[in-house]
DNA sequence: AGTCTAATGTGAACTGGTTCACAGACTTAA
DNA sequence: TTAAGTCTGTGAACCAGTTCACATTAGACT
């Protein structure tokens, strides 16, 4: 079981130039939880425990407004990580963390990952990289939400989900359904829904099975 | 001059914690540069040359369309900073960065601050806790324009802008221009205007001369 | 196989917000 | 003080996107 844990550990980016017996003082004070599909792995407003890191499943961070409707900031996979900024400054959690999948993470609580870290500086650096990166991608979505339409949002959302398969075709898979992918653009399932099938029939897209497919020329929609 | 330099600074967060002697090597590898009102200090698609200290004035980070749409990623005043997340990861400028009024920096070159960066392993601390920040504020902004119409959307705005002013008011003032707040919503300047009169009309603000005074009880909109 | 629930497709009505068009007010510089 | 530019207010037309209301299909479960 540990050693189990200390092979994952080394898969995660964060942790890739950390040397083996460090590595097996951080499984020491980690503990693994396991989540169903749609638990709540974080909610809002709570004050954050910890450093969550994602070793199966799938996770996305959302924000809700009262009538329910959501937003989808961040979608998360195996190897990544999240509850990392609260660990800095000390707000409340701002937003939720919701497992799509059956889910399972490393929980490594705060006074313990911060005290570690001390002991490992260059690891902030790693993390400096992670917020940054995850801050243009923000102000990404920012822009698109404020000057593109929903077409052009749906069109730049696939083609950032999508990753190359075997074939080298790029294809957005994992099963994502419109009322997610609705979620991701900030727009109503129907117009997803509509705007799949314009984007099929002037052939950016193509559907294969449950996959969606993205037309290599399609980058500079 | 050089001691003039110094003493600005002194002043500055990121660097409050930096010794004398520390900081006035810094002063000494640090040049000022000076732009006129609406002059783009940095531009999209740049390499970033460097760590960009506000000393006067006021700059935008500003996102465009092709149409000549804008929406403002932040607006930043004196002693706060910007260019640092290029100086990390090494993509290029992903928004412009426009004074809106004649303005002052102090520009690190990207080597020499890396370099001086090394040698204050704290300070990375420091922008840790900036980048989280801004990464929450931008979280919430796209929150706020996927799941809020303009009528909250310009309360909200109104409210984190505001700031206390002597008689313990909160005052917008800073001679904010209706487009202004229309690209920071991402609404129609239009729709602003008739925003603003129907907050004015419900009593959540009011107008002093070119300030907006907002409501105390205005927080829970 | 058959039933139940979740996901999709699509028309039609509705609406929040944009766009256009123009009038009035306020700045700034000469 | 006047003229030129820049902001602001407001009606009216228009439209992108939502909402509603179903019909259809696809999985999932036992």
């Amino acid at each position: 079981m540990h050693a189990k844990l200390i092979s994952k550990l080394t898969a995660v980016p964060l942790f890739s130039h950390i040397p083996q017996p460090d590595l097996e003082k951080l499984a020491a004070i980690a503990r693994q939880e396991d989540y169903a599909k749609n638990a709540e792995i974080m909610a809002e407003g709570e004050r954050s425990s910890g450093l969550y890191i994602l070793l199966s499943g799938k996770v996305k961070v959302v924000l809700r407004n009262e009538e329910g409707k959501e937003i989808i900031l961040a979608m998360l996979n195996p190897t990544e990580y999240f509850g990392e900024m609260a660990l800095l400054d000390d707000a409340p959690r701002s937003a939720d963390v919701v497992a799509m999948v059956p889910t399972s993470v490393l929980v490594i609580a705060k006074q313990k990952f911060n005290q570690w870290l001390l002991r490992h500086p260059d690891m902030s650096f790693v993390i400096i990289r992670t917020l940054a990166q995850r801050l243009r991608e923000a102000d990404r979505k920012i822009g698109d939400l404020a000057l593109m339409d929903v077409y052009g949002r749906v069109a730049r959302a696939l083609i950032s989900l999508a990753k190359e398969d075997a074939q080298g075709r790029m294809v957005v898979s994992e099963n994502l359904s419109q009322q997610s992918l609705a979620d991701i653009v900030g727009a109503s399932r129907e117009m997803v829904s509509r705007t799949l099938k314009e984007l099929a029939q002037v052939g950016h897209i193509w559907f294969d099975g449950k996959d969606i497919v993205v037309n290599q020329h399609a980058e500079r929609i």
